[in-house]
DNA sequence: AGCATTTTTTGTCCTAGACAAAATAAATTT
DNA sequence: AAATTTATTTTGTCTAGGACAAAAAATGCT
């Protein structure tokens, strides 16, 4: 039996969420110790775990809370067939995809390394790479990921395009393009394929990484004297701020910088700011 | 001006914590906004780190909390000083730590390079890359580091060490450690060092990287058969329940497990459960 | 269909008190 | 004097139910 802390920490769901889920929806339903205080159960923590998953999937608290096993089931098999058509995956990449989710790394880096070798870092990351992350992130939102699973791929895949990188080495003079996201966005994996592509295509880059304050963003902007600054938007972000923050930046930034966006996240963007460019890894 | 969950997240001290200091020390003293919530200024957040990294080194919050600005600075400077007496600082290595602080990554890389190539990558990762890494820090405690120039050195360590590992290669066989962070200890460094000592005297690891629940790792080490599990808990990890966590640990893991912990943040640690062992970096 | 406005949903924050685990101080025994 | 036990202080986590604004959905209007 758990307390709240160690469930928030588990779940990733704050106190003041578990404790009005409880409160609205009737679930989790904890007991309490002679403290008065909440102890959830395994069970109830899996279930929890399950159902941030759908959450993180884009369905809302109210419709996915309160239901019963068997309907959580039925629900997380549905958006399972839908994330995962067989259309989508390429059987090209199958081998990748099979040898990332149980596990094996070294093969999936010598499959990589083949691939890399193959194909030149540009197509690689185009043709191989950016497929084989969006497999992973299907992947795991279908809970055929274990989180550990998930976070072993991810760094690997990090690692991978950093060690390539290094081969092309950095290109001199000064940095022309700034990379980052804003906080609250941690996909790093947008941010290194964008990186890779420009470094390979000879111009210098200063990746700031995720989560990065908005007015380090403009502070590093300025001391470094990058022509543009290209962020990235997850899908998963769904901040109704973006353009409040896009306009902020365009407002802060010299007017001479531009501003590129990309990502999943940037497609449900209707109006844009001037001088902000939506481009795809293809465009760079 | 920045509001309590915000600080919650850059100081690593809990709403909760930040509610009872202001009512028993009478610090913080955030102003409220028109919705009578708390609003934090940029000042008070950069006193609650530094405070924070006092009562990581095991001081008391109510000898330190209430204090005022200048006492606050005396305490820091006398701490600073046990901590960083002059013969800690290695001349050889005021040439990196002044490359890192004047943001030149290139000429960083090349001096790291040297230095690798120099004394092979286990020296390298003892005698230079940790102090460098201490050194980083420090700089950053001690606020002569924008945070964007703190990201980026630190994402350009990590690439290097993970460039530099890659070159070793990867041990063959299934993983003998596992290597992570709990939930909350963003600092990669640690294990990234571990690793590259272990890679390089044959044993494979398994790198969960940070923020991982401890579930995950449980239901990874389980997985994956290793025989050690190590953590890594940095100086400002400020998770009061590093030995709960531990006990936890003990309790769920399979008991050929042994647990190595390690980090700056284990010092205050002073009872430890059985078959859990401090590891420095030189004893791996 | 696209856009503006209203309604519902949802997470974060509020107060102030209670309590046990940890750390320290004090008392006792070896 | 050192070690062990007991008392006291310190400290962080948890409780309750209400309030409120940001986000999402639903509705109305070109």
């Amino acid at each position: 039996m758990f307390a709240i802390g160690t469930v928030e920490r588990d779940t990733g769901i704050s106190r003041d969420t578990l404790r009005i889920w409880e409160r609205r929806y009737g679930f989790p339903t904890p007991e309490r110790n002679d403290k008065g205080e909440r102890v959830y159960s395994a069970e109830q923590i899996q279930r929890l775990q399950r159902i941030r998953r759908l959450l993180d999937q884009g369905l809302r608290p109210g419709k996915v809370v309160p239901l019963e096993d068997e309907a959580l089931n039925k629900l997380a098999n549905t958006l399972h067939d839908v994330l995962l058509s067989p259309g989508d995956i390429d059987p090209a990449h199958t081998r990748l995809i099979d040898l990332a989710s149980c596990g094996d790394i070294p093969a999936l880096n010598t499959a990589l390394e083949q691939a890399l070798a193959r194909e030149g870092l540009s197509s690689f990351v185009l043709d191989t790479f950016a497929p084989l992350t969006k497999a992973v992130g299907e992947l795991w939102a279908a809970g055929r990921l274990q989180i550990f699973e998930e976070h072993i791929l991810t760094r690997q895949l990090v690692r991978f395009l950093d060690v390539a990188m290094s081969r092309v080495g950095h290109p001199p003079g000064n940095p022309e393009v700034l990379l980052g996201t804003l906080p609250g966005e941690q996909h790093a994996l947008g941010l290194l394929m964008a990186e890779a592509l420009l470094i390979n295509s000879g111009r210098a880059t200063l990746n700031l990484g995720t989560d990065v304050p908005l007015d380090e963003i403009v502070t590093a902007a300025e001391r470094s004297g990058v022509s543009t600054v290209a962020l990235s938007f997850s899908g998963c972000c769904t901040r109704n701020t973006i353009r409040d923050d896009l306009e902020e930046l365009v407002e802060r930034l010299p007017p001479t910088v531009c501003i590129w966006i990309g990502g999943d996240g940037v497609r449900r963007l209707r109006r844009l700011p001037p001088s902000v460019e939506i481009m795809s890894l293809e465009s760079i």
